[in-house]
DNA sequence: CTCTAGCACTCTGTGTTCCCGAGTGCCAAG
DNA sequence: CTTGGCACTCGGGAACACAGAGTGCTAGAG
């Protein structure tokens, strides 16, 4: 059905219509890609193409272009991923090398896969569920108020402010740490709710009250926001690019976190960190956009997601070798840190 | 020179061409602004108001549209700062109440800026220049690492993960951190340099190159990020309006914090509160642009700015309202925590 | 059976022309 | 100072023609 030089003709289309971005037609095809052989058998070939479905004119007697179809084929069978350049590496590691903290690592992580791809980038801060607690902190704010702190071994920190039931004595919040501390340093987030079950048995009678209102919280630090925080760069780049639903759509789902995750997809359980690549009307909302994504994080242990967002008309190769290594830049530096 | 009915006159330009988006025309003005007089009047009242440069038409024989210099006038003269009404009033406050921590009223107060005017919101996060310490926590991660969590009275927490020179026993670091809580604790963020300046010399000999280095990171801290936390909303509302400057300089501008805190603009000394209004060549860098900000925080202890960010051609006193609403709201909610 | 060359056909995009109408500036009269 | 009248200007839309790119089809060559 569809032998090596209609795949060559269709590769050659999605390379020229990427970077021309205007429809392309037999002749200039056949010219450029030295196929050997004359339009008109480009024509041909690309009739077959487009009866498959792979390829669409927008009007008669205008060049072939992609069809979601044929990106799909391009990006499975015919490319492969470019890797990026020696310097382009050596430029990635120095500047995720300086960040301070993990609030720098994600900011200078999106920063650059925005700069590297020239699209949309996103990030998914590391999720909660497989960190473990490095420590708890309670600070009393006042009579009645103290701040809960929980910092992870991701280095990533949650904080609450917390509202007391009654009056709590300094010295009693200070105990209560230090059992909490004693309690859950080290363990999992996800194994925190079995262990502080029975916590306030152990507990002072007249503390429980206070208790149950800072465990609840604790808890609910730990199930509510583990993976909602998301954030994205570079839509600047997307004021040159024309989406067929329009730019509005898109920038209101870039703020839109729910939206956003579902974009970014789940990492596939077993192979967390291949590349997902989603075209046009493969992506649930946002119909006109392409993803790429990859989960991140080391080996076994995938913290979250990252990836970039475009037009359908994108550099595939290129754009799939700039996620991957900047996933696996940033799992490295949170690796080490 | 500018006498009442021109001043009418200019008022009704900036109102018309603000709903209508387009030039307006004096036969138009004389008809839906009851201004008594007749359409030629209207056109030598035009004349005399483009000779001063507050109205200029893009081509002969088109309508008026208003200079930056005109929507000045209007702003300082012409035009009153326009209440919420009730029901929006509520809806902020009901909104704001539910955050459950500084990152949270953060986000929602740009989220609820940006819907409320449908520009794009800009937010600061409060800076700890005026802050007080609430606490400083160290935390030993591993025999040559201990994490810095600094937190302060607005609810702002600041985290960094410090490697020591040597390797330091959980109970010195314990020690330094009591020190360093019963040394700081409640006072201003601009007064920790000095305070903390003899420490070293307080302290046992042997411990002295890791405090430096603890101490160093601390002041690091206070100085380097006060101000550079910057968050914004809303950027799909640029994407119907036109701007001078092409709306990829606008979405630069966004992610450039500095350029950012720029455009927000200084709190003035005297007048905190005053809400600002920079009108297209007003302001530096983005000369297409509107920016209306004011400071927020309690009374006399001013905390950042917000404001939102517009094409010139946008309804100041409404806009101007909204701000100001949003700006007291949060400071109440800042205030109560 | 596949490839190639030639040819007629169909579009889009562009440039030209024309004309209408909105809006102006100026002038003279109220 | 205001107003009505009037000639003028210019942008934008409609109508039109045209060149060029690209196609599908058919017939012939390998």
């Amino acid at each position: 059905m569809l032998d090596d030089r209609k795949l060559a003709v269709l590769r050659a289309i999605v390379e020229d219509y990427v970077s021309t971005n205007e429809p392309v037609g037999s002749k200039a095809l056949a010219e450029r890609h030295n196929l050997k052989v004359s339009p008109a058998t480009v024509r041909n070939d690309m009739a077959a193409l487009e009866e498959e479905g792979y390829i669409t004119q927008p009007h008669t007697s205008a060049g072939r272009v992609p069809t979601d179809k044929g990106y799909r084929l391009f990006v499975d069978r015919l490319s492969q991923v470019k890797p990026l350049s020696a310097a382009e590496r050596r430029a990635i590691e120095t500047f995720l090398a300086g960040a301070v903290d993990l609030d720098d690592v994600v900011m200078r992580t999106v920063r650059l896969l925005a700069q590297l791809t020239r699209q949309v980038a996103v990030v998914q801060y590391p999720t909660l569920t497989r960190s473990t607690v490095r420590h708890v902190e309670l600070v009393p704010l006042s009579e009645r108020r103290v701040m809960l702190v929980l910092i992870t071994n991701t280095g990533r920190v949650e904080q609450r402010v917390i509202e007391l039931p009654e009056v709590v004595e300094d010295h009693r919040i200070a105990h209560l740490r230090a059992v909490l501390n004693s309690c859950l340093d080290g363990c999992g987030l996800s194994t925190v709710p079995e262990l502080i079950a029975d916590l306030p048995e152990r507990l002072p009678a007249e503390d429980r009250p206070a208790v149950a209102t800072i465990l609840s919280v604790l808890l609910e630090t730990l199930v509510e926001r583990h993976d909602e925080k998301i954030v994205f760069a570079g839509a600047a780049n997307l004021a040159g690019a024309d989406f067929a639903t329009g730019l509005r759509d898109v920038l209101e789902a870039l703020e839109e976190h729910v939206v956003l995750m579902r974009l970014l997809g789940e990492t596939s359980s077993d192979t967390p960190s291949a590349l997902t690549v989603r075209i046009g009307s493969e992506n649930p909302y946002l119909r006109g956009t392409s993803v790429v994504a990859t989960g991140y994080g080391s080996g076994d242990n995938q913290l979250a997601r990252l990836g970039v967002l475009g037009p359908t008309r994108m550099d595939y190769p290129v754009t799939m070798g700039a996620v991957r290594a900047v996933a696996r830049y940033v799992s490295q530096i949170l690796a080490a840190s």
